[in-house]
DNA sequence: TAAACTAGTTTATAAAATAAACCAAATATA
DNA sequence: TATATTTGGTTTATTTTATAAACTAGTTTA
Protein backbone atom coordinates (compact mmCIF):
# COMPACT_ATOMS: atom_id res chain seq x y z
CA UNK A 1 0.00 0.00 0.00
CA UNK A 2 2.48 2.68 1.22
CA UNK A 3 5.90 3.11 -1.35
CA UNK A 4 8.78 3.29 1.13
CA UNK A 5 9.98 7.01 0.82
CA UNK A 6 13.29 7.91 -0.58
CA UNK A 7 15.03 8.55 2.55
CA UNK A 8 17.80 10.12 0.58
CA UNK A 9 15.04 12.63 -0.72
CA UNK A 10 13.40 12.37 2.43
CA UNK A 11 15.46 14.28 5.17
CA UNK A 12 14.03 17.85 5.67
CA UNK A 13 17.43 19.79 4.69
CA UNK A 14 18.08 17.21 2.03
CA UNK A 15 13.99 17.90 0.85
CA UNK A 16 14.46 21.67 0.63
CA UNK A 17 17.67 21.54 -1.57
CA UNK A 18 16.40 19.17 -4.04
CA UNK A 19 13.12 21.52 -4.26
CA UNK A 20 15.30 24.24 -4.75
CA UNK A 21 17.45 22.60 -7.57
CA UNK A 22 14.85 21.28 -9.51
CA UNK A 23 13.13 24.39 -10.79
CA UNK A 24 16.68 26.09 -10.76
CA UNK A 25 19.70 25.98 -13.67
CA UNK A 26 22.20 25.51 -10.69
CA UNK A 27 22.52 27.15 -7.05
CA UNK A 28 25.42 28.23 -5.83
CA UNK A 29 26.25 26.58 -1.53
CA UNK A 30 25.78 30.48 -0.51
CA UNK A 31 22.13 30.60 -1.58
CA UNK A 32 20.89 27.38 -0.70
CA UNK A 33 22.36 28.19 2.57
CA UNK A 34 20.63 31.60 2.74
CA UNK A 35 16.91 29.99 1.15
CA UNK A 36 17.11 26.88 3.53
CA UNK A 37 18.74 29.02 6.78
CA UNK A 38 20.57 26.01 7.21
CA UNK A 39 23.72 25.90 9.08
CA UNK A 40 26.95 26.01 6.48
CA UNK A 41 28.00 22.92 8.40
CA UNK A 42 24.91 20.77 8.09
CA UNK A 43 24.47 22.14 3.82
CA UNK A 44 27.85 20.99 3.59
CA UNK A 45 27.17 17.26 4.80
CA UNK A 46 23.38 17.27 3.22
CA UNK A 47 25.32 18.22 -0.31
CA UNK A 48 27.81 15.54 -0.04
CA UNK A 49 24.87 12.42 0.87
CA UNK A 50 23.08 14.28 -2.07
CA UNK A 51 26.42 13.88 -4.27
CA UNK A 52 27.14 10.30 -3.31
CA UNK A 53 23.72 9.70 -4.02
CA UNK A 54 24.47 10.33 -7.13
CA UNK A 55 21.17 13.49 -7.01
CA UNK A 56 23.40 16.71 -8.01
CA UNK A 57 27.26 17.26 -8.80
CA UNK A 58 29.33 19.47 -7.33
CA UNK A 59 31.19 22.27 -8.56
CA UNK A 60 33.93 24.25 -7.26
CA UNK A 61 35.74 27.04 -8.37
CA UNK A 62 36.03 31.05 -7.72
CA UNK A 63 34.44 33.89 -8.37
CA UNK A 64 36.65 36.16 -8.46
CA UNK A 65 39.02 35.21 -5.85
CA UNK A 66 36.53 33.95 -3.40
CA UNK A 67 35.85 29.90 -3.82
CA UNK A 68 32.48 29.03 -4.91
CA UNK A 69 30.67 26.05 -4.69
CA UNK A 70 27.48 25.41 -7.16
CA UNK A 71 25.43 22.64 -7.37
CA UNK A 72 23.52 20.80 -10.46
CA UNK A 73 20.90 18.71 -9.80
CA UNK A 74 21.47 14.91 -12.25
CA UNK A 75 18.74 13.67 -14.53
CA UNK A 76 18.88 10.83 -11.60
CA UNK A 77 18.22 13.15 -8.81
CA UNK A 78 15.22 14.68 -11.09
CA UNK A 79 13.88 11.35 -11.51
CA UNK A 80 14.01 10.60 -7.73
CA UNK A 81 12.52 13.46 -6.73
CA UNK A 82 9.95 13.05 -9.18
CA UNK A 83 9.46 9.71 -7.40
CA UNK A 84 9.22 10.70 -3.88
CA UNK A 85 6.57 13.48 -4.84
CA UNK A 86 4.52 10.55 -6.24
CA UNK A 87 4.82 8.18 -3.67
CA UNK A 88 4.69 11.04 -0.82
CA UNK A 89 1.28 11.52 -2.36
CA UNK A 90 0.12 8.22 -1.28
CA UNK A 91 0.48 9.34 2.23
CA UNK A 92 -1.10 12.51 1.90
CA UNK A 93 -4.05 11.46 -0.06
CA UNK A 94 -2.86 14.18 -2.65
CA UNK B 1 10.19 30.87 2.23
CA UNK B 2 9.98 27.40 3.12
CA UNK B 3 8.22 26.32 6.68
CA UNK B 4 9.11 24.46 9.05
CA UNK B 5 8.35 20.97 8.86
CA UNK B 6 6.69 19.54 11.53
CA UNK B 7 9.31 16.64 12.71
CA UNK B 8 6.63 14.71 14.91
CA UNK B 9 4.89 14.04 11.73
CA UNK B 10 7.71 14.03 9.14
CA UNK B 11 9.06 10.30 10.14
CA UNK B 12 8.29 8.27 7.94
CA UNK B 13 6.53 5.71 9.89
CA UNK B 14 5.05 8.35 11.68
CA UNK B 15 3.69 9.83 8.92
CA UNK B 16 2.16 6.12 7.30
CA UNK B 17 0.58 5.96 10.88
CA UNK B 18 -1.41 9.90 11.07
CA UNK B 19 -2.04 9.65 7.25
CA UNK B 20 -3.71 6.14 8.53
CA UNK B 21 -5.64 7.28 11.39
CA UNK B 22 -7.04 10.76 9.82
CA UNK B 23 -8.95 8.55 7.34
CA UNK B 24 -10.25 6.06 10.27
CA UNK B 25 -12.16 6.47 13.57
CA UNK B 26 -9.99 4.41 15.15
CA UNK B 27 -7.42 1.19 14.38
CA UNK B 28 -6.05 -1.25 15.97
CA UNK B 29 -2.53 -1.85 16.51
CA UNK B 30 -2.45 -4.95 14.68
CA UNK B 31 -4.15 -3.57 11.78
CA UNK B 32 -1.35 -0.49 11.76
CA UNK B 33 1.53 -2.96 12.14
CA UNK B 34 0.15 -5.05 8.72
CA UNK B 35 -0.65 -1.84 6.80
CA UNK B 36 2.84 -0.09 7.56
CA UNK B 37 4.74 -3.24 7.57
CA UNK B 38 6.95 -2.05 10.52
CA UNK B 39 8.30 -3.92 13.25
CA UNK B 40 6.28 -4.32 16.53
CA UNK B 41 8.64 -2.64 18.52
CA UNK B 42 9.28 0.32 15.97
CA UNK B 43 5.34 0.94 16.12
CA UNK B 44 5.09 0.68 19.67
CA UNK B 45 8.01 3.24 19.79
CA UNK B 46 6.37 5.72 17.23
CA UNK B 47 3.14 5.65 18.70
CA UNK B 48 3.78 6.44 21.95
CA UNK B 49 5.62 9.61 20.64
CA UNK B 50 2.59 10.52 18.78
CA UNK B 51 0.80 9.91 21.78
CA UNK B 52 3.07 12.13 24.21
CA UNK B 53 2.91 14.72 21.19
CA UNK B 54 -0.98 15.19 21.52
CA UNK B 55 -1.57 13.87 18.59
CA UNK B 56 -3.55 10.46 19.17
CA UNK B 57 -4.92 8.58 22.05
CA UNK B 58 -3.82 4.87 22.58
CA UNK B 59 -6.73 3.10 24.17
CA UNK B 60 -5.87 -0.67 26.27
CA UNK B 61 -8.56 -3.10 26.40
CA UNK B 62 -9.14 -6.40 25.26
CA UNK B 63 -10.78 -8.33 22.70
CA UNK B 64 -12.30 -11.64 24.02
CA UNK B 65 -9.14 -12.81 25.80
CA UNK B 66 -6.39 -10.90 23.99
CA UNK B 67 -5.01 -7.32 24.51
CA UNK B 68 -5.71 -5.04 22.34
CA UNK B 69 -4.93 -1.28 21.78
CA UNK B 70 -6.51 0.81 19.64
CA UNK B 71 -5.44 4.45 18.49
CA UNK B 72 -7.38 7.38 17.40
CA UNK B 73 -6.23 10.60 16.45
CA UNK B 74 -7.25 14.31 18.43
CA UNK B 75 -8.20 17.39 17.04
CA UNK B 76 -4.96 19.03 17.95
CA UNK B 77 -3.66 15.77 15.90
CA UNK B 78 -5.45 16.15 12.51
CA UNK B 79 -4.83 20.08 12.84
CA UNK B 80 -0.97 19.00 13.17
CA UNK B 81 -1.63 16.71 10.06
CA UNK B 82 -3.17 19.42 8.00
CA UNK B 83 -0.69 22.06 8.62
CA UNK B 84 2.14 19.49 7.92
CA UNK B 85 0.53 18.74 4.71
CA UNK B 86 0.45 22.50 3.48
CA UNK B 87 3.67 23.35 4.46
CA UNK B 88 5.07 20.48 2.53
CA UNK B 89 3.12 21.62 -0.45
CA UNK B 90 5.52 24.71 -0.56
CA UNK B 91 8.30 22.02 -1.09
CA UNK B 92 6.92 19.50 -3.30
CA UNK B 93 5.14 22.94 -5.40
CA UNK B 94 1.27 21.52 -5.75
C1' DT C 1 49.06 44.24 10.44
C1' DA C 2 45.59 42.70 13.12
C1' DA C 3 40.65 41.96 13.32
C1' DA C 4 36.77 40.47 11.23
C1' DC C 5 34.49 38.27 7.52
C1' DT C 6 33.58 34.71 3.67
C1' DA C 7 33.13 30.14 2.24
C1' DG C 8 33.33 26.37 3.33
C1' DT C 9 35.02 21.23 5.74
C1' DT C 10 35.74 18.09 9.46
C1' DT C 11 34.74 16.21 13.72
C1' DA C 12 32.02 15.62 17.88
C1' DT C 13 27.58 15.32 20.04
C1' DA C 14 22.68 14.76 20.40
C1' DA C 15 18.63 12.83 18.76
C1' DA C 16 16.12 9.55 16.15
C1' DA C 17 14.99 5.31 14.01
C1' DT C 18 15.34 0.63 14.10
C1' DA C 19 16.26 -3.94 15.63
C1' DA C 20 16.82 -7.29 19.04
C1' DA C 21 15.58 -9.17 23.20
C1' DC C 22 12.19 -9.88 26.31
C1' DC C 23 7.49 -10.71 28.70
C1' DA C 24 2.82 -12.45 29.76
C1' DA C 25 -0.90 -14.73 28.35
C1' DA C 26 -3.40 -17.57 24.90
C1' DT C 27 -3.73 -21.22 21.83
C1' DA C 28 -2.34 -25.17 19.32
C1' DT C 29 0.07 -29.66 19.25
C1' DA C 30 2.08 -34.20 20.58
C1' DT D 1 -1.49 -32.58 30.03
C1' DA D 2 2.79 -30.81 29.27
C1' DT D 3 5.20 -28.16 26.01
C1' DA D 4 5.78 -25.59 21.94
C1' DT D 5 4.20 -21.84 19.32
C1' DT D 6 1.75 -17.70 18.46
C1' DT D 7 -0.19 -13.20 19.68
C1' DG D 8 0.26 -8.68 21.19
C1' DG D 9 2.78 -6.07 22.74
C1' DT D 10 7.10 -3.31 25.76
C1' DT D 11 11.81 -2.31 26.92
C1' DT D 12 16.44 -1.84 25.96
C1' DA D 13 20.42 -1.72 22.95
C1' DT D 14 22.43 -0.52 18.61
C1' DT D 15 22.82 1.91 14.45
C1' DT D 16 21.95 5.73 11.74
C1' DT D 17 21.06 10.52 11.10
C1' DA D 18 20.93 15.26 11.95
C1' DT D 19 22.96 19.00 13.95
C1' DA D 20 26.23 21.88 16.18
C1' DA D 21 30.75 23.19 17.29
C1' DA D 22 35.28 23.71 16.05
C1' DC D 23 38.44 24.37 12.60
C1' DT D 24 40.83 25.72 7.93
C1' DA D 25 42.18 28.76 4.35
C1' DG D 26 42.02 32.69 2.35
C1' DT D 27 40.07 37.81 1.80
C1' DT D 28 38.70 42.24 2.95
C1' DT D 29 38.67 46.15 5.87
C1' DA D 30 40.13 49.38 9.49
Amino acid sequence: MLKKLDAIIHSELRLAIMSLLVSLENAEFTYIKEKTEATAGNLSVQLTKLEEAGYITINKGFKGKMPQTTCIITKQGREAFEQYVNDLKSYLKL
